[in-house]
Parts: structure tokens; C-alpha cells; sequence
DNA sequence: ATGAAAGCGCTAACAT
DNA sequence: ATGTTAGCGCTTTCAT
């Protein structure tokens, strides 16, 4: 008994040194003082003397009896891509603001890591889920809302399922990237993205071969597998450039393709943009930093975050019942920055009267 | 009442049904027949009414019950930088076997936010806390160990406070690293570091310094701020070389420097390893993909993580008393990864000839 | 071998 | 205006 370790303090601890009930203190504490018509001195003596000890209410026993813990279960393909570090980073800044939690996991797009990490989520009581879904993971999603739990998806969504989702017009970012290298002067435009046959990676496909289509001109694609083994997939883009050489400019449907297509593409020695103009869809410090710095489709992380936690938390403080019907389908537009790598070079070329593009 | 929705199963609800106690129910759930010498049959019983409901027990429950939530605090510099994320994720998937959960967060090395951090971890009531420790700490770090909350720092350590660490001999890795240099031939080897004093830093620099003392060669260190901001600190080291045109080699502190440094060589237009040659202190998968490759002080992830889970997992089972004196502190090995961004070329270059380095 | 019941710390409806 | 008290779902001691 007295070999015990230093206690925390509880609510009891409060209410018997301030001599009132602990019904008082919990009121206090949760800004229902005036409602409940508690004086304001003894208000003020319980704020007081919370402050003093730091005393810090229990969260799990809070959860317990409130059915909340204030925690939102963040879902992402790969919190190690830029794209979605970002935009993690960003929502869990502004949720943290509004007295939420963030939680991550990261599926690698693999449908039973995602089922299992869904899962795991609810058992942990997750307030809330934002999704950046896999394929075939419908099931699990229509638990979740079926259990009336608020969800968000981003980046893609799930046709067959009412959701709200938050995505990008992928697909006029790649078509106005198509028709910039057109009017460069580039022909043979080829096309490398992954094998996922997601929403998003279709959409920008699309753009791609609709702005060809217009010019009658014909696409070449080149889908790469999915896999982790890096040096495989830049051997596979090397090859696909080596056998394609007609190719004078290539878009990259991912931020890692493209880093991996810029290896590639310097281990054949090739100039960009000379040889071969590059455009990557997301923007990544790197392509800001390379030389010559790449052109990209960026898409709007900042509009992104902010749109996915104010629909979820508006879900989040509703009373709980209906909000089944209005759900928020928001597509943003993306942005072409057009940097060196997509520009025609003239044929002679004074390398010191280069333009200085800050 | 009966427009609730469906209620999630309970353990009474297991217990009812079958007509058993709800203590059997548990016991049985908790491994724990046999020493309560229920029947086999019973057991078997509930497990399979469990499996079959699916049900799952409320951890919140279970956790403010039993004061554990099996949940570990992971406080790292910054998730996003490679070497973080690897550890991370290779001590997740440790820890998730035995049945703990990770929660992440980033400190961007910041005694504020780290404060606030393990405050929040806290709150959120921890078993275990694994912290990579900004400086400034100290007093949090000594509350959490005074409520005997198990804790393992890595990468680096704070001198002044009894604890569980794992760290890398940095200053045996530059050592060996500088040693390689000169043995390479090169003369004006500068080292390229932050302008922090943490115990990992500081024994990286002294490797270096020396390995050139015993050389009677004068070292060169620039020391850049630790900003945020790209682009400054890449004119920084630019500036610095252009300064240094003798200098004939550089080794970067951290894994980040070296990109920023060979974005600035690559502005300058220098060749690696011809003009300058390159050492990063830590791999990075651009190094190994750069041309050329870049040869780097790795250090060892894998044993990293599973000394930092090992230590953890092993005070998180005990018995909760004493486990205070004897503190494990590791210090593990570095390897130098030789590459060609330290190869001196001799002056022809018969490209066929180059031996073969490990 | 199994069941009853006392909490873990907190909230909120209901009394007073 | 403030106090009493019944749970939230689970674990575990103690009786039986």
C-alpha cells in the first residue's frame, strides 16, 4: 500500500480537495458549467485548481463512457510517398487544431492490409475514417458506413459505393500536359503508368489518349507492374524506351514512375529535353531540385486536406442520426508547372545566353 | 429503443447465449482456462461462438481495466526521412507480432513539440515509449521514467539521464570513411554537417577530425543551419565549394545534406568522383540509384530495430517493479558501403578494368 | 468448475 | 446550484 508509486491524479482527487461533488468538477471541465447553472466562483476555484496539479482527465474512461475517442483513422496507400505524407501532414495539423487524433497506416494498395487495417481501426473505436481505398475493399467500406461511421475518401473513390470522396480531374491534368508538349512540337508522345486499373490511374490515362485522339495521333502506353524491386522497374522503362525510340517525350502517371523513368533515362545518357521531354503528374521536391528541373502536373494538396477534414469533422459533430444522404463529391483541378524538361530546345544552342527561369 | 442500430455483440451477450458466466467467457478469451480448470468443453464452446460472432472485445474497456493498452509511443525526428520511416516500420511489424500497436509522431526536432508530444503519448496512457530525443528533454524524459513507464531512445542518447539506448558508432563510421579517402588518395577532405550538438552529430564530426589529425591534415568543416528551406540551404554548400575549390572530397553528415550537396555539385557542373568525390553518412535508395553511385556510412537498420524491440518488449513483460539499474546500452556498428563516388579515376580510364568492390 | 460482484475513471440524468 | 448514482464493457477475486 504505501509502497505504491506516486498516483496520478483523478477527478476524485479534485472534487474532495475543492469539497464539492465530483459531478461539479466533470461539469466544469466540459464547459457545461453554465448550463447546469454551477456558480461562477466555484467554476473558477475547479479551473484553478486543475490548472495547479495539471491534473488531466483519463481518456480511455472518457472514451468508455462517451462511445468517443476523438481519434480519426487515417488510411494511405504510402505514408513514404511525398504525395501523401503531405496531405497526411496537413489534415493531422488542422484535425489536432479541432481536438482530434490522427492514426496512419499505410495498405501498399494491398486489399487485405487495407481490410485488416479498417478493422483494426474499429476495434480501436476510430471516430472517423479518411481512405485512400484499394480495389476491392467495398465490403469493408460499407460496414463502416453502414455502422454510421463518418469516412471521407481521397484521391480516388469507389464507383459502386455513396461516399463522400474528394479527388483531382486527373484527367484534364494530363490532357492539358498532352496538348503543352503538342504544341512544343513533340510527336511521339509515349504514356508510363502503373497496371492498377483505380479510378484515379484511368482518369489520367484518358486525358493522355483523348488529347492524341484530337490530333489523330496514336497513344503509346507502357504499363509497368506494381512491384518494390526498384532496379526491375527502371530495367523495364529503360527497355521500353530503348525499343521505342521514335519517342520524344514521355509522361509519367506517378511521382515514383518518374523518378524511377529519370534513372532510366540518364543511364542511356539521354538529354532531357533534347533527347527526350519528360512530364511527371504530382510535383516532388525533386523534380524542383533536378536538372533540368521537370515539368508537373501538381495537384492541390493544400485544397485537398482541407476539403477531406472539414467534410469529416462537419460529419464528425453532427447529432449522430441521418447525414446519410448529402454526400460531398468534390473533383479539384490540377496545375501544369511548366518547367525545363518540357520545353523544345532551339537547335543551336548559346549555352550562356540561357534564360534565367528563377 | 428499437430504432437503434445494430449494437456491436458484448461478452454478455456471448455469455447469455451460451449459458455461461461472463467470468468463463473471459477467462476462456484470456487464455486462462486452465489455471481457472474450465472444462475443455466449455472452452471450446465459447471459442467457437467467438469466432463465429466475430466478436471482438472493447479494448477501451479492457485497457481501462487492466491499465494496459498495448500500445507503444514512437517519437522520431521526422517519419519522413528514410532512415526514420525504415526503423519505424521494421519495429512496427515487430512489435505488431507480439501483439502491440505503434503510434508515430514527428518532433521536426523541436524540444517543444517533442515535449508535447510524449505529453500526448502520455495522455493517451502508452505501455512503452521509443524516442529519438531532441535536445532539451531531459525532464520529460526523466517523468516518464519515474512512473516507470518502459523506454528505449535510439540513434541517440541524453547523457545526463540513466535510460535504455541504441545508437551507431558514428564517429568509427566517418573515421573509417576518412581513412578510405585517403587511402583513395585524396588530400582536401571536407566534412559537411548541421549546427547541432546532439551526441550523434558530434561523434560524426569527430571521426572525421581524427582521422585527418593523425594525418596532420587540417580538417574543413562547414557547418549549415538547420532550415527547412531547400533552395537556402543548397546555395549554402554551393557557396561553400565554389570558396573551397581545392577541396577534393566531401563527406555529408546526414542523408539529407547529401541531396541537398549533390544538387549543388550538380549546379556547379562538377564531376564525382573526377572533381570532388562524395561520402554520405547513411543510405538512401538515390544513392544507391545516383550516377554514380554514391558511397555511403550505413548504418544498420535492421539491428537498430530489433535491438530497440527486443529491449521494449522485454521491460513491457515484466513484472512491473524494479527493472530500473540494469539499462541496456547498444552501440552498434557502422559499414562503409563503398561505391563509385569515392573511387579516385586514374587519369586514363580503362573502364573494364575496375575491381570488383564487394 | 463456475458465478457474483467489485471496480477501472469518467459522464450525465435525475434528485434535492 | 450542487450532489447521487447508474452505467460504459471488461477483468478478476472470492464464494460456492
Amino acid at each position: 500500500m504505501s509502497s505504491k508509486v506516486k498516483k496520478r491524479t483523478l477527478i476524485n482527487d479534485i472534487a474532495n480537495h475543492l469539497e464539492v461533488s465530483i459531478a461539479t468538477v466533470s461539469l466544469v471541465l466540459n464547459g457545461k458549467a453554465k448550463q447546469s447553472r454551477i456558480s461562477d466562483a466555484v467554476a473558477e476555484r475547479v479551473l484553478k485548481y486543475v490548472q495547479e496539479v495539471g491534473y488531466k482527465p483519463n481518456h480511455l474512461a472518457k472514451s468508455l463512457r462517451t462511445g468517443k475517442t476523438h481519434v480519426i483513422g487515417l488510411v494511405v496507400e504510402d505514408i513514404s510517398n511525398p504525395f501523401f505524407a503531405t496531405v497526411a501532414w496537413l489534415i493531422e495539423k488542422q484535425a489536432f487544431e479541432r481536438g482530434y487524433r490522427i492514426i496512419y497506416c499505410s495498405t501498399d494498395n494491398d486489399p487485405t492490409k487495407s481490410k485488416e487495417l479498417i478493422s483494426m481501426f474499429r476495434e480501436r473505436h476510430v471516430d472517423g475514417f479518411i481512405i485512400v481505398p484499394s480495389e476491392g475493399i467495398e465490403e469493408e467500406v460499407s460496414t463502416i458506413l453502414r455502422e454510421q461511421t463518418p469516412t471521407v475518401l481521397f484521391d480516388r473513390f469507389l464507383p459502386k459505393l455513396p461516399t463522400n470522396y474528394i479527388v483531382v480531374d486527373g484527367a484534364q491534368g494530363t490532357y492539358t500536359a498532352t496538348q503543352h508538349l503538342l504544341e512544343q512540337g513533340f510527336r511521339n508522345i509515349a504514356f508510363v503508368t502503373t497496371d492498377s486499373t483505380q479510378t484515379q490511374m484511368e482518369a489520367r490515362l484518358n486525358g493522355y489518349v483523348r488529347a492524341l485522339e484530337e490530333q489523330q495521333l496514336l497513344p503509346l502506353v507502357k504499363r509497368v507492374a506494381a512491384s518494390k524491386d526498384s532496379e526491375h522497374l527502371i530495367a523495364d522503362i529503360q527497355d521500353f524506351i530503348k525499343d521505342n525510340r521514335a519517342c520524344d517525350a514521355i509522361i509519367f502517371s506517378t511521382n515514383y514512375l518518374s523518378i524511377y523513368g529519370l534513372e532510366a533515362i540518364s543511364r542511356l545518357q539521354l538529354r532531357i529535353p533534347q533527347d527526350l521531354a519528360v512530364i511527371s503528374y504530382d510535383d516532388h521536391d525533386l523534380f524542383r531540385l533536378y536538372t533540368p528541373a521537370i515539368t508537373v502536373i501538381a495537384q492541390p494538396v493544400e485544397s485537398i486536406a482541407k476539403n477531406v477534414i472539414d467534410i469529416l469533422l462537419e460529419q464528425l459533430q453532427q447529432p449522430s442520426d441521418q447525414a446519410i444522404a448529402n454526400n460531398h463529391s468534390i473533383v479539384l483541378p490540377t496545375a501544369l508547372i511548366v518547367r525545363k524538361s518540357s520545353i523544345r530546345q532551339p537547335e543551336p544552342v548559346p549555352a550562356t545566353r540561357k534564360k534565367a527561369a528563377k
